[in-house]
DNA sequence: ACATACACTTGCAAAATGCAAGTATCGTGC
DNA sequence: GCACGATACTTGCATTTTGCAAGTGTATGT
């Protein structure tokens, strides 16, 4: 059988650009990681506008990948919650440092100043108090 | 005049992929930042063929944001010589911590175990003697 | 002057995306 | 047990982006 998602090489950057390289998935992402939002309905409400056939394919392809479980968390509640696995998780330390980066030259960014301190003063700690939260 | 590069909104992961959040970009700044190449010619040959309209594309967009910079190195010479900008080089952080990830959950990984290790060791070393080689 | 190398452009087919509308399933109120 | 709203998708089609093959322009080397 030949494979769903055929791979270009075993770069590393590679790899992860075929996991999440286009302009949606790592949205879907940060909702999820920083955002508290968990169900289809918290994505599609995201500021960004994605279209709900985007959604729904990213959505099924992340989970295909390991990244990222659906479940409906309450048994008795028909409302799907998605979260992260220990592979999306692990995308934290790419988060900050995406964050850091558009922090220092989107002269508009959305990140505050005081989280961008402490991501600049003290990162290994930011990383560790988000993932105790987990 | 109206923006060339519309943006959705300024969380600074938009804003991030709306730099480089597509397939090739990050292909590109790699081969700058990593293996030494320079040229048109070097990234076209790079393991995952790039087109050349895309290439083509691609430069003139980073050069655009600032990214990458484009100059004849040696003056008589007709082979043009890209280079990243410091907005290009901040981004090192980021592709080692896209490295590190795909390090671990790619088992085919091309990263050498050596890299990684010093990697998961003393990333802000690392960091340090990459940056002292610009 | 001619060939070659390099850096692109162009044209067209194929794939991915954006948008609007429709469907499926569940839980709730009656 | 049945209508209803809420949620989570699916579908169809127009638009945009990509992939591929071929062509063009400009140096440099001989």
């Amino acid at each position: 059988m030949t494979n769903k998602f055929p791979q270009r090489s075993h770069c590393p950057i590679n790899y992860a650009l075929e996991s999440f390289g286009d302009k949606w998935t790592l949205l879907i992402i940060r909702d999820l990681m920083f955002n508290d939002k968990q169900s289809y309905g918290d994505f599609l409400a995201s500021g960004e506008k994605i279209s709900t056939n985007i959604l729904a394919d990213r959505l099924k392809r992340l989970e295909e990948l390991g990244i990222v479980t659906k479940g409906a968390q309450a048994p008795n509640r028909s409302k799907v919650a998605y979260s992260l696995t220990q592979k999306g998780r692990d995308l934290l330390p790419i988060m900050l440092e995406i964050t850091r980066w558009s922090g220092k030259y989107d002269a508009d960014t959305y990140a505050s100043r005081s989280f961008l301190m402490r991501l600049e003063q003290d990162r290994d700690k930011l990383i560790a108090a988000i993932r105790a939260g987990w």
